[in-house]
DNA sequence: TCCAAAAAGGATATTGACATCTTTTTTGGA
DNA sequence: TCCAAAAAAGATGTCAATATCCTTTTTGGA
């Protein structure tokens, strides 16, 4: 819900990668793809945008592959949306209203502005770090099992 | 952002009848289409629903139009959403991850928890005659305005 | 220097939400 | 009884997100 799939695309393969990158082994696309059974050509779009937005890099020809970079496990979720929904979504109304705001408040403005600030300040603080950091049983598992 | 423009206009074409109906005035599509700058034939569809689902009422021919029942004031946002969207939205993984649960949850889980729980409990209790009762400068403008 | 493997890029389907148009049903009044 | 107006119903069109396919670029190693 809200966010797109594409978001979960994203954040499923920066974690994959994240999880075996160990000692300069590079990761395939293919891998991913058929791991987190997500489609191949549609991911490798995605996967593009990051390594274009600095949070991920990519090796070309034999060998190659996805890997982390300095930027990666400092990366926080709002810059992933930001590359594959747009954080727009966080400002616009719920109602599609365009002229909504405190001096001309819809029905439901306040009520969202409460739960829309709560999102925006979850996603802007947590990093992709922090998500491999909280102890969860099988983590390669809760992020391949669709 | 995370609910459809169907909502939005549903929402919109209810208070819409609710302000207008007043001494058992009909409100015709036409004019609630005019007034909110939605596209007629679409809300035509959106309010057959809320119709057929007992929260607004309706009388055809000429001297026709839409009218509230006794539903309409005590009905709840979570209900206008489970004509437009669906309530499995409040429910569905952020990841798209059918197999999230608290036995396995994505890395999300957790966060995603707290903030839908949020909402869910909003929109189960609001209810649109609260949001009629709730104090606004102009509330037919701010509901017109797009 | 050439080949194969991999990412990158580009072109084309598919699908569902959104939108529009036309026809049918209902009904109050002339 | 007939007509016009309104909701209801159904058919079709549009567009953006999603998905697939094909081509190009890059590069390590034989």
């Amino acid at each position: 819900m809200f966010l797109s799939k594409s978001f979960g695309y994203a954040l499923r393969g920066i974690l994959y990668v994240a999880l075996k990158d160990t000692e300069g082994r590079k990761v395939k696309l293919g891998e991913i793809a058929e791991k987190l059974s997500v489609p191949r050509h549609f991911l490798a779009k995605i996967m593009k945008l990051m390594v274009q937005e600095g949070i991920l890099s990519s090796i070309k020809g034999p060998y190659g592959g996805f890997l982390l970079n300095e930027n990666t496990l400092t990366a926080k979720l709002i810059h992933l949306v930001k590359i594959t929904d747009g954080v727009e979504q966080f400002n616009t109304c719920v109602l599609s209203l365009r002229k909504c705001n405190s001096k001309n408040p819809c029905p439901l403005h306040y009520q969202m502005l409460k739960l829309r600030d709560g999102m925006l300040a979850e996603f802007s603080k947590t990093t992709i770090g922090d998500l491999l950091n909280q102890e969860t049983p099988d983590f390669i598992k809760s992020i391949s099992v669709i």
